[in-house]
DNA sequence: GATCTGACATTAA
DNA sequence: ATTAATGCCAGAT
């Protein structure tokens, strides 16, 4: 049975433990998640369960680098403000230096417990 | 209870 | 190379 919910839990696991000045995409935290294409449901999940306390969403981008269209913190400025503010370089595009920035499972070396 | 929508990404044509 | 369609999880209607 289990609601196997792990994906948006796994989704704040991730999310929370994003280190400062590093962001990542919908794309890797859903594979982390355990499911490659459910990058859908890790934005969604951000969204139903906003928890800016633990999980800084301005840290979570698109794969291109641009900053969420959504941000319902206050908007896509609130977002580059935040990013600025972690010495996260942008483009004239307003996207995110992914190429520096980018963090990867490898690199998150994350504890994930799909089953508690 | 079923159906649609919604912070995207990947694969196919 | 670009455009179209599909997949995914959870919440809302």
């Amino acid at each position: 049975m289990k609601k196997l919910k792990n994906f948006n839990r796994i989704v704040y696991e991730i999310v929370m433990q994003i280190p400062k000045g590093r962001v990542m995409y919908y794309g890797q935290i859903s594979r982390l998640a355990g499911s490659p294409r459910a990058s859908r449901a890790v934005g969604y999940a951000l969204h139903a369960n906003p928890d800016p306390e633990n999980i800084p969403c301005h840290r979570v981008v698109f794969k291109d680098g641009s900053l969420t269209p959504s941000f319902v913190f206050g908007g896509i400025d609130r977002q580059y403000k935040l990013l600025k503010a972690e010495k996260v370089t942008f483009t004239k595009d307003k996207k995110v230096k992914m190429e520096k920035h980018n963090l990867t499972e490898q690199k998150l070396k994350i504890n994930i417990f799909k089953e508690d």
